[in-house]
DNA sequence: GGGGGTCATGTAAGCGCTTGTAGATACGGT
DNA sequence: ACCGTATCTACAAGCGCTTACATGACCCCC
């Protein structure tokens, strides 16, 4: 069951070199312990039998892994890459490898992830991938963790955008555009964003004396958005002025929904979504940026606090977002500042 | 050294069920060596103890990591995104954790990439990220590697887009709709990728009894492709009418850039791209696309079979690319297909 | 010139698992 | 009553490293 390639071992170094495996260690960790002339000889000797010491003996003894985990739904869409590319740089420069397990959607992904967790000194989970009973489980068992877009779970550090404040600074600037007949495009249930920004667009409209009406189903992709949208726009008797979508792909596929019902927009219908995607930009998508790679790094920091400290408290952290206005919300004189 | 939290050993398991840790590693990993009534006992503490074997312990055991790496630039773009996916798909249905690693552009990678080499049972390594010189020495060393997208360096297996098929079927189709005085956008030194379509383009047009002009240099991505497409469009005595751009992100800041100088597209000057992102949809673009997460799950699959079997010849595949052809490219009566 | 440091190195005990091999037990056939 | 065989289990070696502790050499100074 061995590897076929033979790798060389610290023993081997030892024994050409003429001293014990201990003080190969020390001469290759940089330890003081060592004479100079000892410590030259070991590593002239590594050098040449190109002697790479085992992660796993090194783990196995330490203790520890040096090694991050992400767990998140998938990779399509900028949004999770870029929290996966913001951790994996902070990580990275911490020395500690990061290893991935995407859900794609599948039904029960306790097993990886809890495969997952054996591999790695700390963990960040991603959205709605993992349910609260594996998430409890794991975080009893010790190992840190940080949530990230995602409900809170006792003991485990959690890290949002602000779909609170983003849902209600949208539907604020819509209101002053003039629109009155809102809908909301995507199932709460598709996310935990989701929930909180049909919340807050809820909230909102009733503050500002509107009956809300219930999310419109949708998956949050193009195809589904389109499917959505076309429904809403043509198939009810109160054509809605305004569609905000839960994010940029259901956006996407309103706005060619409302273009293959004859719609202008903003004229006829406005259309917001959430993430600013690049495609946003050319669709004219009003929509909120978020700051993904920071929710990736600022993970991966706080993990490392936990793994190396032990500070006790749990810790909650809500990060700022912005407004991104375009042509799809209403007319504008301001003009988007090229990046 | 050691972590803090205590996690409970096979010993432990063994002493509650009064068996060595023989039968406890036996019974737990369905050996038919076990006595039902053992099997059960030893499963029934395993649950209340809640024990979880050691990968490290288990991997050093074996002589196998269980785990996969992966090396990319990053993952802006849904390029590297799907590719990653792809492969992290295949890997974990194998059983197998995937490792990732983004250069970010740092200069010199081969310490992390050498590192994750040390924490794997192979390797994919993506685009230009690696020097030839750290390739092969970690083919050297014996470890499975696959080169995505990459220039091959002897042992290791390759796959790669057709660059060369997708570059000349572009440049045909320009040719069909009549354009002919072409530019290049991008440097060949930026990627194999670009390399290669250069080198087609080059080719084609002479082929045709054009003179292929030298590329323009560009970075790949959308702020260096406007500036680009700028100078080429007012800097010079006899504009081009076809900017074909070495991807989608080039080919976007060239149409904001004809937009600029009051060109209209196709009609003016006709932009193409590589890659189809999300965005040349939305902008109209003309581009290619290619298999991603295709190329992603075929690395995977090529490296389970050297990781357990014992495959000698090395591999190269070339996969197929498909046209996309929108408004950018000329005027056409085909409307592209709902997806 | 012997006691007490300091410095360099070796010894060995883990870290948590897998697995080859040997031993124990029970059973059936003769 | 005995032996061969099948079945189960324990023993122990190993995987490749780190590190506490022991050992020994050497030097300094009273």
């Amino acid at each position: 069951m061995r590897h076929d390639r033979r790798t060389v071992t610290i023993y081997e170094v030892a024994g050409r070199a003429g001293v014990s495996i201990a003080t190969v260690s020390r001469a290759l960790r940089g330890s003081r312990l060592v004479a100079s002339a000892t410590r030259q000889r070991v590593e002239a000797v590594a050098e040449e039998l190109r002697f790479r010491p085992s992660r796993l003996g090194r783990s196995l003894a330490e203790g520890q892994h040096a090694a991050n985990g992400i767990v998140f739904p998938d990779l399509s869409g900028p949004y999770y890459a870029e929290v996966v590319l913001g951790y994996e740089e902070v990580a990275a420069e911490l020395g500690r490898s990061v290893l991935i397990l995407a859900t794609h959607g599948r039904p029960d992904p306790a097993a990886k992830v809890l495969d997952l967790a054996g591999r790695v000194d700390g963990m960040a989970i991603l959205g709605r991938t993992v349910d609260d009973g594996a998430v409890a489980r794991i975080a009893d068992s010790g190992l840190p963790l940080v949530l990230l877009a995602r409900p809170p779970v006792h003991t485990a550090d959690t890290i949002t955008t602000d779909n609170d404040g983003s849902a209600r600074e949208l539907v604020r600037h819509l209101l002053g555009h003039g629109y009155r007949r809102f809908a909301f495009l995507g199932s709460p249930a598709e996310s935990p964003d989701v929930t909180g920004r049909y919340a807050a667009f809820r909230d909102c409209l009733e503050a500002a004396g509107l009956v809300p009406p219930q999310p419109v189903a949708s998956a949050l992709n193009v195809a589904a958005g389109y499917a959505a949208a076309r429904d809403v726009l043509t198939g009810r008797p109160q054509r809605p002025d305004a569609l905000v979508c839960a994010n940029d792909e259901i956006a996407l596929g309103a706005l060619e929904a409302a273009a293959g019902a004859g719609l202008t927009v903003p004229g006829d219908v406005a259309v917001t979504g959430w993430d600013d995607v690049m495609a946003a930009r050319y669709a004219g998508l009003t929509t909120v940026r978020q700051p993904m790679r920071e929710l990736g790094a600022t993970a991966a920091t706080w993990l490392q606090e936990r793994i190396t400290g032990s500070r006790v408290p749990v810790r909650r952290q809500v990060l700022r977002t912005q407004l991104v206005t375009r042509s799809s919300c209403g007319f504008h004189e301001d003009v988007e500042v090229k990046e």
